[in-house]
DNA sequence: CGATGTATTGAACTCGATCAAACAGTGTGG
DNA sequence: CCACACTGTTTGATCGAGTTCAATACATCG
């Protein structure tokens, strides 16, 4: 378990770009066309990874960054007790692997949430990855100031909000991120065990299984095992943005 | 109240940085001479910002980064309902107001803490920043990383700690960066408010004081007005890192 | 001085954690 | 096909860390 899986390069690397299903989403899109076939030579695919296994590890050395092609990962914080902090989850067309380039080495841990493949961009040198592929920079950039948003909204979600809220959060949050993919913004497939919600929010799973079971008795959303229908969005939104006053149901209400 | 100071360049704009103090651990003192001569241009020197005052808010156009030169400044998330989320405070040195580049527009708000002064990095256009100066380029990279770094342990902090915990670890963190600031690492001198500290940390005021109480009555440190200082640091690095064991006094231990 | 912002301390309350147990899927192997 | 182990989820009951409310102390400054 949790073994690194080998590289193995395509033969049609050329073409793999051009039929990827993530293409759309994938920063490599802005690439002018004489960009894109060095950029392609640069991509390595790797074979999938499992549930559970990993992409990499806090720790292990930085050699390239990775585009997630499919599935969903979970990237998380070690914590010197076992009590890990997740990050974020990643969708395809998400950028991975980007803590800690300047320190050479990763901070963090990625691991797989269901069957999950991704391209991997390898560099001669880090101090490459920004001058390379000069179009990308910006994408890249793009990213990296997009992820740091995402970690100081975290910081106002754990910091100040309550459980409900947080849960409202997450689950607008995913939404809005599944519809920026491509996905539909009202199903949302949770890849994640209540667990790692609940680790990821500051929770503990028995709060997160409350909250869904509330939410759902509200008729706020609906939840079948891991896949949750938002139904009310108005409502979800008020919880989420309203400190006080809309309150999800009442401890019976038949 | 916090309006923005007007923009005043100074003659001396050239010897400026030779003259600086934060000169060390600012981080054009990686420049090459030849662009030294350039990025002197692209400076302008504010008037200082006294306590309370805006360097800028949230929504403001990003037109230039700013390096702190003197002072200390807190920046902050503004919640919909007025409920801020604190986000970091900055040392002489600290490079602020980058987050929200891409969308070309400050996300957060930066207040002085006590009367501050800093540089400003002007460009004619915001991809330009990482162009202009190619030599800074690493440098404000190595920065940017840091803090995304930084805002990702605080996730685990806000996420997984106790109010112990998340204590201890302020005053560490605060002592380390002083350190790297080239000022004392056992006498910590609190600029900000114990209000700005628990909202920080993501506590009530009350528990912030009652710890550093605490913490002063188990002779760990000790404690007058806003200076700190760091008696037992291996007792401090014991709470931040066990979860468990070592408890901070008892109630009445006389 | 009094006035104001900041800090401490005490008492009561509450939200969410923890503990405990049952339940539901999902294999796995006889 | 069923017994089983195993993992993930739900639900209930209890507990406690930290919040909230309230009052007081302290520092600084007009």
């Amino acid at each position: 378990m949790n073994t690194l899986k080998t590289i193995v390069t395509l033969n049609a690397a050329t073409d793999a770009c051009q039929l990827c299903h993530a293409k759309s989403v994938c920063f490599s899109s802005h690439l002018k066309t004489e960009d894109l076939h060095r950029f392609k030579d640069a991509v390595v695919h790797k074979t999938p990874i499992e549930r559970g296994e990993l992409l990499f590890m806090a720790g292990d050395n930085i050699k390239s960054v990775f585009v997630l092609h499919s599935g969903s990962v979970k990237a998380y914080l070690e914590s010197e007790d076992g009590d890990n902090q997740i990050t974020g989850f990643y969708l395809p067309g998400d950028v991975i692997g980007i803590h800690g380039i300047e320190k050479k080495c990763h901070t963090d841990t990625v691991e797989a949430l269901e069957t999950s493949s991704v391209c991997e961009i390898r560099f001669n040198n880090l101090d490459d990855i920004f001058d390379s592929f000069p179009a990308l920079q910006k994408e890249l950039l793009d990213f990296i100031f997009k992820e740091m948003n995402h970690d100081q909204e975290m910081m106002l979600v754990l910091g100040k909000m309550s459980a409900d809220r947080r849960m409202a959060y997450f689950l607008l949050d995913t939404s809005k991120r599944m519809q920026e993919h491509g996905l539909s913004n009202s199903r949302i497939n949770l890849t994640m065990t209540r667990h790692d919600i609940a680790n990821y929010l500051g929770l503990a799973v028995e709060t997160v299984s409350r909250i869904l079971t509330r939410l759902q008795k509200s008729e706020i959303i609906h939840v079948d095992r891991r896949s949750v229908t938002i139904i009310n969005r108005a409502r979800l939104e008020k919880i989420y943005s309203c400190s006080g006053n809309e309150h999800i149901g009442h401890r019976n209400n038949h």
